[in-house]
DNA sequence: GATGCTTACGAAAACGTTTTCGTGTTGATA
DNA sequence: TATCAACACGAAAACGTTTTCGTAAGCATC
């Protein structure tokens, strides 16, 4: 009933531990005969060698601590199943924190992680970790040899490998889009500047803008503190979005840094009378199911998820396996691409 | 540079590795000035105890493994936030395995974790394995002393702690919400039978409707394939529906088995000319993101994903934790609740 | 009959802990 | 001065592996 151990197996069949061990492992030192009857045994009784103990005498865990700052949230389950997949074909497990944007959180699970339990990390940072600027601990435990790779949210301050999301690029690809649609009058929904993402999203924005011969237009900007990009803040969100529209009644389309922020525009759009895709257009960015299944549907600025996510682990695990090598860090810069739908059909 | 041992503190003060051990710990057994000395150097070094060693010489990995069908999903990621928030509050971590639906990925997956890496499962059995209905891996796991929490899909045939979701009395619920509504040829969109819940969501309708009075109608009632229920299929999914629709004219009401199939409901109704919530109602099952950010927001059963799995973690480690105990298995049935949205108002 | 070479196996160390038990030193007591 | 307890520490086993090294037995060789 209890877990079959080499000791046992050994002392059933009268040999010693490490010919019990040799046997199973085809090792020619032991006599076919003897090999043969303890495979046989092991095989009867099911043996499978502890990974604990496999663990501790290889000093590897084959296992991946991955650190986002939420579970519940489309796009990082979506990197997380790239990285399972790349894991797993690799014969790694993978190991899961949240640090639920929260400092504190992520420093306590990266400690509860590094002290052997894995090899290393695969890591985006806490909205408060960005606000707070402070890295010691991703330094600490860089400096100790765990290796890190962060995606989506990274920091330059600290150096290791990165698999990145090109926010400029695609954001300026979606406003080119609208602009290529002809919309005179874009608007912009997005986050404070402290969020790193909003503020290259912003800035892809203005850009096109800029670079099609467009004013900018302070007015036309939207930045919303991201708490109330929440369930539980629906309604605020709807009347910030609301007045926003209202006030801005020349608008005719609308480019926001995440789903929430996108559907709820075309409602507030819809509410104002306005018909989508007639006379007022919507893209979003994150590629999520909210676009897929929005009425109508929303176009999106697709981050390819499983990717970064495939990536990354593939970072990590190819280090981790050539530990001799000395391999300068990468930063690998995934690149979006529009997904047309139905709020951005053609008039 | 390296992590720091009992030994290597040890050779540094020129002590045994007991007395490192037992002074980190305050046994007295150690001198004051001993014991100061050997806390100071490892307080300055950021000495901490290798969790794989402990875990060998515990034989305890204080980790718990989780197994789900798939990880981008709402529901899913629901769970596991409540697993996390019980598990670290009991200084658990926890493993994600995904079995991606197949019963060989199930298999494997539990017996990577099986060996040693882990205290005891929560699980979600997957769609295959319900179809094969196969289940000596979990019983061959909870026989070699291994416990396992089953949630939402468990499996009758084996006897472990379960928590389920009481999905016949949600489904009830949900029709006698439209029933109350005046709702007279209320059909119904599920899955195959052999998809557990779907078979008992079934259930749960035509339950409500003899319970009101009213006549069952096998024509009302459309079972789609499950690999249907997924982002690459919408246009099947939508023309299976649309055409449910068109046949049953007089269809005044749908409940929907998931968030998927009620939007398209939805959908296809609005392209039928109908407006929701005026002349068609619809109520969904699962309360995800989906729902909420609908146009116009789905009414919908609620499962209280994060209860499921707080209480599945409870179970889990109050099980773990008190093994003397000879605990008998119990099964928690979480109640659901109706969220009433727009797509529910009364005329 | 001494030497050497296979063959087949076991002992022991190592990974990093914790814990039990043993022991040398000190100071007090009879 | 012999005895004893208290004190402070170290040795070693244990958790379950893998792997290096040592060695006994058997046989052939000269």
């Amino acid at each position: 009933m209890q877990k079959l151990t080499l000791k046992k197996i050994a002392r059933e069949l009268d040999v010693s531990i490490s010919t019990v061990s040799k046997a199973l492992k085809d090792n020619p030192e032991i006599s076919e005969e003897t090999r043969k009857k303890i495979q046989a045994f092991a095989k009867l009784y099911n043996y499978k060698p502890n990974n604990i103990a496999l663990s501790l005498k290889n000093r590897k865990t084959k296992t991946l601590g991955v650190i986002i700052p939420e579970i519940v949230h489309h796009f990082f389950t979506t990197v997380i199943s790239g990285i399972e997949a790349v894991a797993n074909d690799h014969g790694y497990n993978v190991i899961i924190g949240m640090s639920n944007e929260s400092f504190t959180k992520e420093v306590l699970n990266i400690e509860m992680l590094a002290n052997g339990s894995i090899d290393g990390f695969i890591l985006s940072v806490s909205k408060e970790t960005q606000l707070l600027k402070d890295y010691h601990h991703l330094q600490e435990t860089i400096n100790q040899g765990m290796p890190i790779v962060m995606f989506d949210r990274s920091v330059d301050e600290v150096s290791c490998d990165k698999v990145i999301v090109n926010d400029v690029e695609g954001s300026k690809k979606a406003v080119a889009k609208l602009i290529e649609l002809n919309c005179k009058n874009i608007g912009i929904i997005t986050t404070k500047d402290h969020v790193n993402v909003g503020k290259l999203r912003t800035l892809g924005y203005e850009t096109a803008l800029i670079e099609n011969g467009l004013k900018l237009n302070a007015s036309l900007v939207l930045k919303l503190n991201d708490e109330i990009n929440d369930e539980n803040h629906i309604d605020l969100l709807e009347s910030e979005i609301f007045n926003f529209l209202q006030n801005n009644p020349n608008l005719d389309a609308i480019f926001a840094v995440n789903e929430i922020y996108a559907l709820t525009a075309m409602s507030m759009a819809n509410r104002l009378g306005k018909n989508i895709p007639k006379d007022f257009k919507v893209i979003g960015f994150t590629d999520g199911i909210l676009s897929k299944y929005a009425n109508p549907s929303l176009s999106t600025v697709s981050q390819h998820g499983k990717a970064i996510g495939k990536k990354a682990a593939e970072m990590l695990i190819y280090r981790l396996e050539n530990e001799e090598k000395e391999i300068p860090y990468q930063t690998i810069v995934i690149e979006t691409d529009l997904v047309e739908r139905r709020s951005t059909e053609k008039n």
